[in-house]
DNA sequence: CGGAATCCTGTCAGATACTG
DNA sequence: CAGTATCTGACAGGATTCCG
C-alpha cells in the first residue's frame, strides 16, 4: 500500500500542478491515449512488426480511414510511431514502432495482464451489483 | 520484442473475441476506465485511505458532484471501491479501495511512471512534429 | 450530508465522397 | 495507394435545482 501511495503522489502532484495551467497534464496526456479507442490497438498490431497504410486497415477493419489516419498522426506526433515514405509508384507508406514506442508496450502489458486476469472478478461483481 | 508481440495477441485476440458480441471487450472494458478522466484520479486519492464524499469532493475540487458519484458508482460496481454508510445524523458515507482497487495500482503504478519518465521525450516530439 | 433528476452544450466518431 | 474534406448524430459531462 505504501508503494501506491508513491504512485497516488505522483499522479496527483502532476494532476494538481497542471489544473489551471495552460496545456494538459503530461500524465493524463498518456491516459488519453491509453483510453483512446485506436491508440493502443494500433501499437499493439505495429508490435508485430512494421505495416503499411492499408495492411494496417486490413488488419483493424473496424477503424475507419479517417480514424486511421489521424491516430497515426497522434502517435507519430508524440515519437511513438515512425512514418517512413518510400517514393515507388504507386506510393507506399510504412508505419513502424520507435523506441519509445516499443517502451511503452512494457507497461501497457502489466495493464493487460491485469485486465485479463480481472475481468472475472469484474464481471462478478457487476453482476452482484446489478441484482441490488 | 517477442513479449511484446505475447501481450499484443492477448489484447488483439480479445479485441477480435469482442467485434460483434453482445457487450464490449473485456479489456477495453479496463482501458476506459484508464483514459476516464475521473477515475483513476479517485483511485489514487482513495490509495491514501478511505475517504467520505464530501471529503473526496474537496480534495478533487474539479470534478462536478454528479460525476464523483457516477464515477464512484461505477467503482463500486466493478468491485473496486466499497461503499459503506454509517447510521449516524446527518448520514455518513465512506469509500475505501478493495483489494481488487489496490491490486490495479500495481499496473497502473507502472503507467504513470513510463508516462512521468517519457514526458519529456514526448513534449520535445511534439515540438519537431509541430515545426513542420 | 450525500446524493438524484433535469436540462443543455461541445466534442468527436462515423459515413460518405473526393484527390494526387 | 494513401490520404483529405465535409456533414451529421450521439453522447460525455457541466451547471443547476431539488430531496431524505
Amino acid at each position: 500500500m505504501q508503494a501506491g501511495q508513491d504512485i497516488a503522489e505522483i499522479y496527483i502532484q502532476r494532476w494538481n500542478a497542471a489544473v489551471g495551467l495552460p496545456g494538459p497534464c503530461p500524465v493524463r496526456d498518456v491516459l488519453d491515449k491509453i483510453g483512446d479507442k485506436w491508440s493502443m490497438l494500433l501499437l499493439m498490431t505495429l508490435a508485430g512488426g512494421p505495416k503499411r497504410f492499408n495492411q494496417l486497415h486490413r488488419e483493424v477493419p473496424d477503424i475507419s480511414q479517417k480514424m486511421l489516419t489521424q491516430t497515426l498522426r497522434d502517435l507519430q506526433r508524440d515519437g511513438l510511431v515512425a512514418r517512413q515514405v518510400f517514393d515507388t509508384k504507386p506510393p507506399s507508406v510504412e508505419y513502424r514502432l520507435t523506441d519509445l514506442g516499443h517502451s511503452l508496450i512494457v507497461p501497457f502489458g502489466h495493464l493487460i495482464e491485469w485486465a485479463n486476469s480481472s475481468m472475472a472478478d469484474i464481471s462478478a461483481s457487476r453482476v452482484r451489483f446489478d441484482a441490488a
